[in-house]
RNA sequence: GGACACCUCCUGGA
DNA sequence: TCCAGGAGGTGTCC
């Protein structure tokens, strides 16, 4: 029998705690989120992980009914992914596709599937809708609140189960009960993907950016290095990025190390102030990173160093 | 004397039977209604109407302090008409505004007059607020039982008298000549200069912070210095703010001139990036500075300094 | 310019 | 709990 299941995204403030989630029944649903991310970044990952898990579960080749109040991902799956695909992932603007690697990794698993997708209004009182919207929510809101239980689901029955085989599904309707005949609505935060915070992100590429292997590598640099990354050097110099990418990578030998996280602050909300000490073979300097977060991750936009006495 | 009046409506059912009232003391006040308006007919009918009958009772040139509940009110006067009037009184959205007879009533009867907004809570027992308040309601509760008595206060005592002229107002303490020549104090949105856009302020009060009179002022660094000021001087020392505001006060001649901007740029919605050179008896340096913009205005996050060769 | 979604805030009510 | 009257914004695409 065909599938049907609503997904649907959510994220508090906007961009800000977010969540996503896709519902089949009471027994059939799952949700995730992040601790910042956007309504359509939600929005994507509900019809990302419906289709995984489907697949998962070896229900690939049974025909699927999306139900979804978004345009967004409904011309982005059904519309538009040919032409940007032709383009580079280019929009017709000439820049580039956002949230490129969850619009991807939906074009991946659309392939050969048997899937339909149906544009519900929002708000508008469709039960399906509605259950999705309340656990999207639910998840925004316990990373708003910073709380450890995430409302993650029991996902697809069966196919979460590490045991289910095909011996098992000798059983009813829709797969077995998991062992635990609780519904499982609460998990703990799972340690796997425990995401680090923002500033602890912030100080590891900071780190990073220290070590030889990285200053050799021209295109995880340009991954680092804001569009309109500036840098006055502890010389005083001033260094743009494609200077810095070419400087660094022609020799990369790392020369100081991180001695001392003097503090990091969030200056905004997409920004954080980085001050530390280095020492190397010139001797103590103070310095300071201001990273910005874009979609694709967080940038190093300007750097500072000064010689101490 | 500032003469001071809160001022609310009320709608039962919303939309329903609607009331609106304006409240000085128990002989000064106002209401009036309608069978069937909105919560907001009646927050802005409210307003109106007191500035309506002070103007007529020639108190036009006194003082006037609102106590107001609703936010809807006070942005749209001090916030929101100036670009209603740009676009053609549309919404942001490009959707007519409502209320628009109101509105602009209310537009009129503010210019040139000395009138300050304050936001009071609703039900949080301000009693100038629930004085209006439950005159609002009264009036609602008399429509809506089709009642023949509309309780509609005694108004503006005089300025109801439909004999009070320029004789008059020999009688009490208040009022003074409405011919007052004083053109509208009224704090919202002064049009007549031109907004400085936010690059311009930043560097403005950059090049302040390096005139004798600036570092002489603890109170002026104090509003000028974030809360969470950390700066690297161009020797690599780390200052704080307090230490800052020290050092200057105590010493605050000018050492250094700012001799280039070498760029400004906005790395976060709420955040400028200043990049500069200076000279002075040092020899040059080149500096950066990161400004925040908070609730009462720009603020100096970080700054460093690093010596040039 | 259009569309959908995600919100934020205040008030008024039942 | 639920609803309505009002405004502001961002995320995304064409």
């Amino acid at each position: 029998m065909t599938i049907v299941a609503a997904a649907d995204g959510s994220a508090l403030g906007n961009p800000g705690p977010a969540g996503w989630a896709w519902y089949v029944d009471d027994s059939c649903w799952a949700a995730g989120g992040w601790p910042h991310g956007t309504n359509n970044m939600g929005e994507l990952m509900a019809v990302v992980d419906l289709l995984e898990q489907t697949e998962a579960a070896g229900l690939a080749g049974e025909p699927l009914k999306v139900l979804c109040d978004s345009q967004y991902v409904i011309n982005t799956v059904t519309k538009w992914i040919p032409g940007w695909k032709r383009k580079g992932w280019r929009k017709a603007d000439g820049k580039p596709v956002q949230n490129l690697e969850l619009v991807q990794r939906l074009d991946e698993l659309v392939a050969g599937r048997n899937v339909v997708f149906e544009w519900v209004k929002g708000h508008a009182g469709h039960e399906l809708n509605e259950a999705a919207d309340l656990r999207a929510r639910a998840v925004a809101t316990a990373y708003q609140r910073k709380s450890a239980a995430i409302p993650t689901g029991p996902g697809w029955a069966g196919a979460a189960m590490p045991g289910a085989d095909a011996s098992a599904k000798a059983s009813p309707a829709r797969a077995v009960a998991p062992a635990d005949p609780e519904p499982a609505l609460f998990d703990a935060a799972p340690l796997r993907d425990e995401p680090a915070t923002d500033e602890e992100t912030v100080v590891r590429l900071e780190t990073s950016l220290l070590t030889a292997e990285v200053r050799a590598d021209a295109s995880r640099l340009a991954e680092l290095l804001h569009p309109n990354f500036e840098e006055i050097g502890a010389s005083g110099r001033l260094w743009d990025r494609d200077t810095t990418i070419q400087a660094l990578t022609s020799s990369p030998a790392a020369d100081a190390e991180l001695s001392a996280v003097l503090g990091v602050s969030r200056v905004a909300s997409d920004a954080l102030l980085v001050v530390f000490e280095t020492s190397g073979s010139r001797g103590l300097a103070r310095r300071s990173s201001l990273w910005v977060r874009t979609a694709s991750g967080w940038k190093l936009r300007f750097h500072q160093g000064t010689p101490a006495v």
